[in-house]
DNA sequence: CGAAGTTTTGAGGACCTTCAAAAGTTGTGG
DNA sequence: CCACAACTTTTGAAGGTCCTCAAAACTTCG
């Protein structure tokens, strides 16, 4: 079955199996969550920095940022989600959205009440490994991305995140790693890379220069991974591709 | 009891139960995990990226950081951690290190099998809570300091690295908010906020000529909170000082 | 086709870096 | 308790990466 025709809640486990086979009984519990759906416009705001939560969030279809703001105007996106991504998994337990949840491209989103996935984690111990081991590659991410602001160059720091981008497109099967859609515009791009809009374009006109990369409308493509990946010092360990720790019975 | 009389576990647990208290059960069963203790000088690493996980780590005493190295011998620090923090709880689940655990004091560290913590959290889902909760925290964290990193002026930055670090202190009684052990480095604050050692002390003279803070020895001194935190824009609402979601019956 | 949004380019300036060295502090051993 | 080495902080000067401001070219969409 292609991923086009999943459903929210299909999208999400199968990212989340992609990591290991839950049991029938789990699974079934998972696809039988009540929820509802949502489809969003582009640029709009789905969940506010300060917004009480209630529930958490999947997103079926489109691109999210989830990002933050500061008094003087500076907004800074601390990341990108695409389809599958269990994008508001904090409010099953955090009760105050701590930054800003957006859309890029229209986008359809699951919502699941967040003690629902409370219950869940509790009941189904593996799905709650599941969660947990989702927020721990969270939060790899972010580390990586303070390595990609704080010591990266501009140019750098773009390939890496489009190579991110197009890793994390291929796992999805949402494009290939080296070909895939990429809806972001210049100025979100340059939120995203703590750069101008200005320095965004030129650190892109660059790699493009260098072949390293090429862009269409609303697409990325990387004609030579490996060189790419030299360039920016790409390693997707932080991904943890290899999936979580199994526990022994 | 003071902190400073407390082992290792019982640190960590004060740090846990300070957002919600457990059950007599769940409480006895974290302090009777089987776990080593071990003592590192300054500078030391204690787990290096790449590395394969074994074990969670909780700090009893003295400060770490969490790193990530570029090849070009850039280094980013992504975290750092004082008396209490669960250091390496990523460990449960993560198969590999993703970045280096390295202590900056004389620090104090206390070993837990990880297969041990996921079991532990499976058996007890109040205790699986409040790991996950506390992961969520972490990468709440690490999205603060990704707008640090990309939109904070020199200066800001590091006044706000500086706050965040009270404000934790604080919650750990370790010292006051305004006044608090702070042994790290120029060189080290550097490589956490993204910039030089030079640079780094051209800020904090900056930051010291304005009265926002003083330096002694190893010590930070806000003279004014609100004034230091309107500078910078602390909001201390991504540490999420309210807790987590209590599970409804 | 017009309006709005996005990308591109230019010119000048600022923040932060690099390189270098001096001053101050800490820690250790004699 | 001093001597000395190692580390840490501080300062200066010059330069580069990235920013600001401004406007034109291009694309998308109603």
């Amino acid at each position: 079955m292609s991923i086009a025709t999943l459903d929210g809640l299909e999208t999400a486990l199968a990212k989340l199996e992609r990591r290991g086979p839950f049991s029938n009984s789990a699974r079934s519990a998972f696809l039988g969550l009540q929820h509802g759906r949502r489809s969003y416009p582009p640029q709009r705001d789905i969940v506010r920095e300060g917004d009480p939560t209630k529930s958490c969030r999947f997103l079926q279809s489109g691109t999210l940022s989830r990002s933050k703001l500061l008094p003087n105007g500076g907004r800074q996106i601390a990341s990108l989600h695409i389809a599958g991504d269990l994008v508001d998994l904090s409010s099953a337990l955090l009760l105050f959205a701590d930054h800003t949840l957006r859309t890029h491209e229209a986008s359809v989103v699951i919502e699941v009440d967040g003690a629902t996935i409370l219950r869940l984690a509790q009941d189904y111990p593996e799905l709650g490994r599941a969660f947990w081991f989702d927020t721990l590659v969270d939060a790899s991410i972010f580390r990586e991305w303070s390595l990609n602001l704080g010591r990266r160059s501009a140019r750098e720091r773009t390939a890496h995140l489009l190579m991110e981008m197009g890793y994390r497109s291929d796992e999805a099967e949402i494009g290939g790693r080296c070909d895939f859609p990429f809806p972001v515009t210049q100025l979100d791009l340059a939120d995203a890379l703590g750069l101008t809009p200005v320095h965004v374009n030129r650190s892109l006109k660059w790699l493009r220069e260098q072949g390293l990369i090429r862009t269409s409308k609303r697409r990325m493509i990387i004609p030579d991974w490996d060189m790419l990946a030299d360039f920016c010092a790409f390693r997707p360990l932080y991904l943890h591709p290899e999936g979580p720790r199994a526990l022994p019975n």
